[in-house]
DNA sequence: ATGTTTATTATGTCTACACATAAGGAGTCG
DNA sequence: CGACTCCTTATGTGTAGACATAATAAACAT
């Protein structure tokens, strides 16, 4: 026999932690173990899908970041009674999220004032009395349509460099994420009446229901932003999984 | 010298992955990799550190799924542009959520029909024509006010059970959680007026915005059940990170 | 019975090594 | 110049083995 026969072993097969992942949630989800339900240790699993028990312990702890399983020490793993607790939303830059839809996209800087913060926003920024602040009104367009309104505060005293900044051709999303390091961020998410501004730019009649994501930017305990998008009529934030 | 000396090793100083993580976050939020910049090879990261590669992959590799760095096989690792580009709310249960506060949680049935599905949550739970749904209206209580209204339809044909469920004493949420095995999940949020509903149950005044979140769930391909939680007033949804 | 120590055990993590794979870049050829 | 191949390189993932640690269970003492 000639010694190419060896080459036999192409393919060489060997199950990865994802595959093993995947066979883990179906047994989850469609198999014998339910909710609750006590999984076999490591080794065991280890053995009985053939790998090594790193592998597997990767498997597990991966699908228990996802929600499925709820692991202890010497308690083993155990499916969780609730599916999945959490949400993830992915939050792209409003270009990138219109780009992504096939539409053309295209910003235009409303007003643009350097004043002193009103009281509000002192306390909601946290900053000290008389502070100046830059404060931006933005619109966002899909293919021309009105798609996002953007009512942006930039701490002036954290960001003198904001002052002389004239937001006219680049957004101030865009400016800010290339000037400020990484931070602390607090988003929410909100229901809002349109008021005047609103009504103005996005087409909503006064008083409609306005979905909202708030965002307060700090960066060592500095506030350095603070921004509200209005968005379009009808839309919705939506995840899946 | 006694032998008892050679205890000094105590504290053995086994640098672990999240310190790894700790540093190199601290590296790129206040130290030397600003956005965009490339960070050295996972090679000369682990000698640097005094660990293995495969620790400093760990670590790399959270850091990254935190949203901070972006690897590419070749092209070595980057600090991310765009500093985080997801939120992650938690989605407790309304009971967890309203306990969580200190407040008394309670809960009450409005109301609870079997009926033909009509046309347009036909389309949306993808039900053939004259499926049944049982179609349920329960109120959230904190402390004795009402919370959230949740509005939810239960394909009746994927979950025979629920009809003959009566929803009086426990919440369908925490039925369908302990009946329901894993399963496919659609998660939206958005801004509604008040209906009749909402401002009969919730003291909103007609036509007032209100944050809602809708959930549709499918098990092996088939719609279980799709529910609409209205909130009360001023109600945010809010995360940090 | 109750509180405390001790042993056991399943997961958590580190190491060293090897091979797999994607993708940038150089070189080649038309 | 462009399209192609091939090489190189950084990350991706697998293995085996060892020790660390948390948490339960058993043994013990009060």
């Amino acid at each position: 026999m000639p010694d190419t026969v060896r080459i036999e072993t192409a393919k060489a097969e060997t199950t990865t932690f994802r595959e093993v992942m995947a066979e883990i949630i179906q047994r989850i989800t469609e198999g014998p173990w339910g909710p609750g339900s006590l999984l076999p240790g490591e080794v065991e699993l280890a053995e009985e899908f053939g790998v090594s028990r790193t592998t597997m312990n990767r498997a597990l702890r991966e699908v228990s970041e996802l929600g499925f399983l709820d692991r202890k020490r010497k308690a083993g793993t155990r499916v969780r009674m609730a599916p999945i607790r959490q949400a993830r939303f992915e939050m792209p830059l409003v270009r990138a999220e219109i780009e992504k839809t096939g539409a053309a996209y295209r910003y235009q800087l409303v007003s643009r004032d350097v004043i002193l913060a009103p009281d509000w926003l002192r306390e909601r920024m946290r900053l000290k009395a008389r502070a100046r602040v830059v404060h931006l009104l933005c619109l966002h367009f899909a293919d021309g349509v009105a798609f996002q309104l953007e009512d942006r505060w930039i701490n002036a005293q954290a960001l003198p460099l904001a002052t002389e900044q004239d937001f006219s051709a680049v957004g101030p999303n865009e400016w800010l994420v290339a000037t400020v390091p990484f931070s602390e961020v607090e988003i929410s998410f909100l229901a809002q009446a349109a008021d005047a501004q609103m009504v103005a730019h996005l087409g909503h009649a006064p008083g409609d229901p306005v979905f909202c994501s708030e965002r307060a930017t700090w960066w060592q305990n500095a506030a350095v932003t603070l921004v509200t998008l209005a968005h379009r009529r009808g839309y919705r934030m939506t995840t899946r999984y």
